[in-house]
This record gives C-alpha cells, sequence and structure tokens, in this order.
DNA sequence: TGACAATGAATGAACATTCATTTAATTTTG
DNA sequence: CAAAATTAAATGAATGTTCATTCATTGTCA
C-alpha cells in the first residue's frame, strides 16, 4: 500500500460506504424496528450491493452493535459542546441538560435507536460496558459539583436516573404524542430536575 | 355450546393454555429478545404445540400486543395497591412509587419485555393508547395533589418523567449491573424525586 | 358419537450470508 | 506514457437456514 492507496481508503471508500450504512440503518431501525430491517433493505437505502455490507462488518449483529456505539460517542460528544472549566457549576449542568435535551430531540433517528437497543438482550456486555465509559467527562463534572457541595451526595446511578432519565422519557412522549416541547416546558423540566439533584 | 363447556373453556384450557403461553413468552423475551424467540420456543418452553398458540392469538403479532397490554395493566394494578383515600397526599404519592419499584424489582422479566417492547415500532399505537386508559388511577391522584397545591402544576408527561421515570432507569441499571438496591437507596432515590415534584 | 381442542409435520416465505464474477483503481513494464 | 498486469472493491444471484403459519389427523369428553 502506498500513501495514495491509504488515503484514499481513509477518506473515500470506507468512509463514504460505512456511513451511508450507518445513515440507512438508522432510519430503517427507528422506523421498522430490528425484527424487520433485512440487511437487504439496508444495502437497497444505503445504495450499496448486499454483499457490500459484509466487507466492513462481520455479520449483522456486529454491525448492530459497531452502530450502537457510533451512537453513543456522538451522543456523549454532543453533551460536553460548549462546556468550559470556568462555568459555574449550575450553569454547567443547565448546559449539559440541555444538550442532552436537544440531541434527543434533534436526532430522533438515532436516539430512537439508541432506546430499542439499550433494553435489548441483543446488545452485548462488551458493547454496554464500552458505552459507560464514553460518558466519562460527565461523571468528573458531577464528581467536581458533588466535592463543592452543589449537588447532593448521590450514587452515580441515582444522580442519572434523577437528572437524565427524564429527559428522554418526556422526548419520547412528545415524539409520540407529535407535541411541540415549548421553552416553557423545558424550564419547568429543567427546574424539576435540578430540584432533585441540587443541595 | 352449552354452560359446561363454556365454563370447561374459561376456567380450564383456555385460561391454563394461554397463561403458560403468556408466561414462556415472557421469560423468553426478556432472556432472549423478540429477534430471536420463535414461536416454536414459546411452544415449547409453554408445553404446548406450535399450533396451539394459533387457537389463542390470530399471529405473533397479536399474541406480542395483547402480552404487553397484560402486563402494562398488571403493573398498573399493582401501583394502586395499600392505596386509601383517606391517606394524606404526600403518603399517596410514596406508596404509588414503591409499588412501582417493587414491580420493576420482582417482576423483572415482565418488565424487561415492557421496556424492550415500549420503544418498539413493534408495538402498534392502539396498544400504546389502549395503556394510556390503564393508567387513569394515577393520574386522578396526581390531579389532587395538584388542587391541593401538594405539588406543582406541572403538565401530566412532566410529572411522570419526573416521577416515575427515574425508578426504572435505577432498575434497570442495578439488574445490569446485578448489585443489591439498599432501602438506603429507595429512600435516597424516593427523596429526589419528591424533591422534584413537591411544592 | 359428535363437537371441539390440540397436535406437530409440512409448507412456503423471508432472510442472513456467501462467493463467483465484474468493475475500478493502481502498479508495472516496455 | 500507454498498455498490460495486478490487486482490491463491489456486486447481486444463489444457498441454506430459520421461522411463522397451516391443516390433516388424533385425542378428549359430555
Amino acid at each position: 500500500m502506498n500513501i495514495h492507496l491509504i488515503l484514499r481508503v481513509m477518506t473515500q471508500q470506507v468512509t463514504d460506504k460505512k456511513e451511508a450504512i450507518y445513515e440507512a440503518a438508522i432510519k430503517l431501525l427507528n422506523e421498522r424496528g430490528f425484527h424487520s430491517t433485512p440487511m437487504s433493505l439496508i444495502a437497497k437505502e444505503a445504495n450499496v450491493a448486499a454483499g457490500t455490507i459484509y466487507l466492513y462488518f462481520k455479520n449483522k449483529e456486529e454491525m448492530l452493535n459497531k452502530l450502537y456505539l457510533e451512537i453513543k460517542e456522538k451522543y456523549s460528544n454532543s453533551l460536553m459542546r460548549g462546556y468550559l472549566e470556568t462555568m459555574p457549576v449550575r450553569d454547567a449542568f443547565e448546559l449539559v441538560w440541555r444538550n442532552s435535551l436537544d440531541f434527543k430531540l434533534k436526532r430522533g433517528a438515532e436516539f430512537g435507536v439508541m432506546e430499542q437497543f439499550k433494553n435489548s438482550p441483543f446488545i452485548k456486555k462488551a458493547t454496554t460496558e464500552e458505552g459507560l465509559k464514553i460518558f466519562s467527562p460527565v461523571i468528573k463534572l458531577v464528581e467536581r459539583a458533588k466535592r463543592e457541595k452543589i449537588i447532593k451526595d448521590y450514587p452515580d446511578s441515582i444522580f442519572h436516573a434523577l437528572f437524565f432519565a427524564p429527559v428522554g422519557e418526556l422526548v419520547k412522549t412528545h415524539t409520540i404524542q407529535r407535541t411541540e416541547f415549548t421553552e416553557e416546558e423545558k424550564k419547568l423540566a429543567f427546574q424539576g430536575c435540578w430540584d432533585a439533584v441540587k443541595n
């Protein structure tokens, strides 16, 4: 392999097709669920031959586990967007909370797939563990807030449940009911989450 | 059909086999997920022939939708267990919250199936709507508490997200990590949920 | 014995995956 | 530099398997 080949591989085919496959999979999985999106359909949606998917993934299981991790990583990255060490802690929490909400609202298909897979026996333990690592920046922020006595000294699991779980639930409700999520409601909901964890 | 037959049908076979099928389905769906529990396996687990399932259900889709409703109903009934009109409102909320937690902990398989299906496109809109009706006793309690200014005047969706969503999230975390859910943690978590909604 | 319940082997459709072949890109050679 | 040779990428028809569902047959019981 010479340098040109390496560049091509890195920037063109692999990225393009793999991305196309991921995108197609996200769209279809969200719309139809795992059980009724065959590989052949994903291939068609991605404008790729059925066999091509198997150049990039060992099989369907591996593909979906990788897709899940990819989405989790995107989500995790979006959480800390705009964060500065110098922020007041409470502002940082509002930022992270809003980032979570925005991701789940704007990237509805990704969020749908995440939710569908999160509790499915289909996702392997290794994948779940990998997914936890991705979250570490947020965990650091929580540690800091606990040390400064700004939030209660909850175990991580309880903090996460009180502060983030409601966001997902709300987005699901609004998505199902096809109702607007107003700024008023966002403020109310954040205040509730904050009241649950603040000291 | 004579009266004896009707009685027999109502009390013996139908109930027994249907129940056996439901139980088998819950166990397998929770363990293996929808995509890899074939009807034949459900039949075997229920000690019933494959064809028998089709005496009680039109097809797999109908079976799963009915199963989902059945579970939701059991869950909903368990929520109000022990409730008395005369209770102080805050005690009633703690009761309902603990009932929710107990159900999700003790009936882990049912809870797992519920979670797996809740966000799946597999569940039909009609089923989701039917599932909402089942919840009405709790909604009445919430109305009462709002009127008495004991909890904040949140829209139902926000109340639900703040007060109930964390319970499910916590149970899932503990189930995955195979850790004990201590009484201490339960107290902490309830206090958080209550702080989120109380006035 | 008649009426219904239950069975489970058989059927056919759907699907994941393979692989022989084609197309495209890259390198070598004269 | 162009043509030939090599290597890699991509294709999609074919394969074998899995599975939901059916239905001819058998069992049950009033």
